[in-house]
DNA sequence: CGTTATTTCAAACGCTTGTTTAAACTGTAC
DNA sequence: GTACAGTTTAAACAAGCGTTTGAAATAACG
């Protein structure tokens, strides 16, 4: 494995359990036995081996969401729990693309979100316009009563609700096992929140 | 003003702003006026400060809380809606508490799940189990067929919803204004929010 | 006023951070 | 076999962090 995947990896689990601020490049070389230097060598800096961390699922990730929202827009009475339900199996598929590959991308999302003040929305938002375009286009036909500024705030609404969950999903998943006896994996938690985003769009307006 | 009552206040904003990690002790102490040690003087520690800076809204809005599910919960055909309701205005009575009150403290909310991994969520439930219980109690009686494990995972990500929402709320109301020409405020999103979690929580279990 | 106790202050502490340097090492091509 | 580009290495860099120190300033009280 080449120096440059073994920063990669390293850095991508650390970044996930604790954040991007929270994770500094000693600790990261270290994990992945490399000398400190090369994170700058090879990436140039802290900010660029985040958004490399991130770009390598994107990358996965955006042409399977793009086709399967577009194959759920071409349905006949569509509904939201339809446009919702066609995340699921990319997010899944990324655990064969690489190991708790779900679950860290998602926690990775969600501390863009809140650890760098914004900087990640920017990123996804230019860099893969496809995935939100399509998103917006299978909601739309799913609801179309609703306004866009409506959708605009419920999306953001979603958006915060899966981020947040996954950033915390392990402390989650580790009460409900305790409190309820119920082990539940990462794509248990993804089924249990499709529901609540989807009745949560659709909420008739006030 | 006492130089304790200027670094919360300084704390207060900046933290909500920049987060926990992301605030120096320098920073506070030269927006406040005082100096650098003052903090250690009176608070012992940042830590310490950080949970000052949430008691001070806590223990203003917990009693307020409280009384607000006991008396919704004493209504016949009680709605999802109208629990969530009850938190609305103990909210933005911390507008009169203090200026931004309650934008601050809900930013600070969503700062301290992702932030300090975890320790807001144990401070928050082991200082503050009155509101967490009567809650529950409220949305039991709402939703009776709702099972305790589905609810805890439902109210996990109403608190997601809300919590990442009020962490970049400020991004959103300009995107909003920009995009829309609608000026929103603090008061606004939390209306928008309300229906939202109301009808996630109400989803049918699948 | 004089004597405590409390609060402020500048300076330094020890430590960690991201980044840079220049030398050593590796492998490939002429 | 020597020259050269690519890579790795240990060491140091400057800057920022939370915290501590001990003396100066202020306040409170008999």
């Amino acid at each position: 494995m080449s120096t440059k995947n073994k920063i990669l990896d390293a850095a991508e689990s650390l970044f996930a359990v604790q954040g991007f601020n929270g994770t500094s490049l000693r600790e990261i070389t270290s994990q992945a036995e490399v000398n400190l230097a090369a994170v700058n060598y090879h990436f140039g800096s802290k900010k660029e081996l985040i958004k490399s961390v991130m770009s390598r699922y994107m990358n996965e990730l955006s042409p399977l969401l793009e086709s399967a929202l577009i194959e759920v827009c071409e349905r006949e009475n569509l509904t939201l729990l339809e446009v919702f339900s066609a995340f699921i199996e990319p997010l899944l598929s990324l655990n064969e693309f690489k190991e708790n590959g779900t679950s860290n991308f998602l926690q990775l999302l969600g501390r863009g979100y809140t650890d760098s003040q914004g900087f990640l929305r920017w990123f996804l938002t230019t860099q893969y316009p496809g995935v939100i375009n399509n998103f917006v286009k299978a909601v739309q036909k799913a609801y179309p009563e609703l306004t866009a500024e409506e959708m605009f705030w419920r999306l953001h609404f979603t958006m915060g609700t899966v981020v947040f969950t996954m950033s915390s999903s392990d402390a989650l998943m580790d009460i409900a096992k305790s409190d309820f006896n119920n082990i539940i994996d990462i794509a248990g938690v993804i089924k249990k929140v499709i529901p609540y985003v989807a009745a949560g769009v659709a909420a008739p307006i006030v």
